[in-house]
This record gives C-alpha cells, sequence and structure tokens, in this order.
DNA sequence: CAAAGCATGTAAGCAGTTACATGATTGT
DNA sequence: ACAATCATGTAACTGCTTACATGCTTTG
C-alpha cells in the first residue's frame, strides 16, 4: 500500500530504473525505507505485471542492462486515486518508550542509561536531518507549491526527532530530580 | 520483537489473560496495536511454548475457561534483557505526507481538501489523547518514577499529534498564500 | 588491490492485519 | 430484540526485512 504508491510518485516525474530509484528513496529523507533495495525490484516486478508500469531494457556494454520503468496511464490512474484518498493518522512508534514504560524494574543508574543512549542516537538523527536539509535540493522543486511542500516535509521530520530529543532530555532532568 | 515484550512487560506486573491483555493494551494509548486480540492471544502461545509464561486454565460455569497467564524466571530476564537493549531510533510514518510529496498532480481545491481532511483528524486524535489523559489513570503508578514516566509518555504522544496538527495548518495556510 | 559504484534479482522469514469461527451472559 | 461484554482461537494475506546470489568497472 505505500512502496508501490510512492514509486510510481517518483515514476510520475519521470521514467527510472530500480538502482535509481533506490538512490531516490535514500536520498529522499522524509522516507524511511532507505536502502532497501530488493523490495523496490520486486514491486516494479508486480506493478509491470499488473500494467501500471511499462519496462524498456537498454543493453549496455560496460554495465548489466538497465531496465528503465514508465508509468502508464493505469499507473497515472492508480497514482492519483491514492493521492486523493483519505489519508490515514501519522504512526508514531517508538520502542524505546516501550522499553521506558517498563523500566521499573531497572536502576537508576541502567535508566539514565537509556535514556541517554536514546538521546544520543536523536540528537545524531536530528542533525544529520539538518544537515541534509542544508544542503538542500531534497525534493523536485518544478513549481512553488512542490517546492513548499517538500521542504516542509523536510523541516517535518526533522522537527519531530528535534521534538524527541527535547522530551528524552526533558524526562531524564526531572527523573535525575526524583532521586 | 515488541508485541511479545509489551505483553511480558504487563505480566510483570501480576498475571492476566488474554482477554484482559487485549483491553490493557486498548486503553494504553502509548500502544498503537489497539483491539487487534489475535495477536495477543498467537504470542501468548508461543510465549507459553518457549517457556517464557505459565498458564493456568480456571473452568467456569457461566463463562468460556480463563487462561491465565504468569511470567516465569525466563520470561522475566527476557524481559529485562529487551530493556536494556540498544534503543531504535523512533518511526514517524505519515501517508499523508507521501500523498502530499506527489500532489503535483492535485488541483488546490483537491490538495486543501486533503489537507484539510488529515487535519481534522489530527485535531479529533489530539482531543482524544488529551480526554483520555485528563480522565486519569493511564498506568500503573507503582513509584513516583513509574507514574512520572507514564505521564510524559502520554504527554509526549499527544503533543506528537498537536505537533503534527500545528505543521498541517501552518503549511496549508502558506498554500493558500501562494494562490 | 580493495572499496565503492553500477546493476539485477530470489528465497525465506517475521510482524502485524483482516477475515473467519464460536457461543453464552448481561444490560438497555 | 440488540448490543456489549466475556472468552478463545485459526487461516490467509500483506508489507517489509534479511540473507543469499552474481559480476563488472571505476576510483583511491
Amino acid at each position: 500500500m505505500s512502496i508501490r504508491h510512492a514509486i510510481l510518485g517518483f515514476l510520475s516525474w519521470k521514467p527510472f530504473t530500480g538502482y535509481e530509484l533506490k538512490g531516490l528513496f535514500a536520498d529522499a529523507l522524509s522516507f524511511h525505507w532507505s536502502g532497501n533495495s530488493n523490495q523496490i525490484y520486486t514491486s516494479l516486478l508486480e506493478l509491470h505485471k499488473a500494467g501500471s508500469v511499462s519496462v524498456e531494457v537498454q543493453q549496455q556494454e560496460k554495465h548489466p542492462a538497465r531496465k528503465v520503468y514508465t508509468i502508464t496511464d493505469a499507473g497515472r490512474a492508480e497514482l492519483r486515486e491514492w493521492l486523493l484518498s483519505e489519508p490515514e493518522l501519522p504512526v508514531f512508534r517508538s520502542m524505546a518508550q516501550a522499553q521506558l514504560a517498563w523500566s521499573a524494574g531497572l536502576s537508576d543508574g541502567e535508566l539514565d542509561g537509556l535514556l541517554a543512549s536514546y538521546e544520543r542516537q536523536l540528537s545524531d538523527q536530528a542533525i544529520m536531518c539538518r544537515e541534509t536539509i542544508r544542503r538542500g535540493s531534497t525534493g523536485p522543486d518544478r513549481s512553488p507549491r512542490e517546492k513548499l511542500i517538500w521542504k516542509s516535509i523536510n523541516d517535518n521530520r526533522a522537527a519531530l526527532y528535534e521534538a524527541e530529543l527535547a522530551w528524552t532530555r526533558g524526562l531524564r532532568a526531572k527523573i535525575r530530580k526524583l532521586s
């Protein structure tokens, strides 16, 4: 329900190969499916079988053949239908919070270590996000509206990590005050 | 990797039946696996087979037999190991944002409708969260530390929905200004 | 000479959701 | 009469991850 639509989304810009899509997914930090190329290839095969994309094989001398995928009218219709469908609530899932929830059996030191570890990871991630945004060029940028939307999505992502980081720091301080 | 640990977490408080666990999951808004009883039952069977929980069947006259599950020492060890394991980064997944990302093909009206729909859902959810928190008693409350942690987790959840809501409203306004 | 990049896939498995299946009791 | 509560499970499917499998070229 999701990586397939995202692939159709990228292909709505222009034709791509599976390898190129892999790079797009990795760069577009708005999407978490980084680096998992396998599903892209299998999804492309499925999309092709379903008639949502067409494929052109380009033989190359020095490299394996490239398979360039192009979205079809059926694929465009599918994409449009998804775009207009009722959006779902976002999912915020944090294993660290689940760990915290049942941390009653941990000592103060162990708990603080857990929080410290979570804090560090969030901090790293937030910095990485901001850095990627600063370097610019995440997104298509074909119209002012599209540019605004992609910038907002990236900012939102960074802001979420920062909010989680601030929350973690606050909680850590409060717990330290308790003991 | 997760619902099993959460079940062990609840069972570390006291023994429960599958049905009671189902209620705990639904109430504890910190967890998103609401209402999905099936996996609880299958997970309990697995945990039992693995020796992490023991089970006592209580026959009843007017109702089906209750299977009361109790955590074993092995289960406690498993729980503790998970609690001390390196926390993962939180996952923020928003299908609505993916829809937005490729909304270039939508008209201004269609896009605004999408945002309005997302905004309403977030608003409902945020209100529900706050209301549940206000009614109190989400969490175990056996020590000041535990109480603080559960309150913080619930607040954090509500705050995330509110942040997403504010983001959506802001984006909607900016887009309106563009056109 | 090793690492990174180019380029494609298959197979197995896990977590989680949805649908299917049953059936009595209690409250409105 | 109808819905909700109590109480348990099985089977199929989807989405995603991990491991496996290949092999050539360019850059440091």
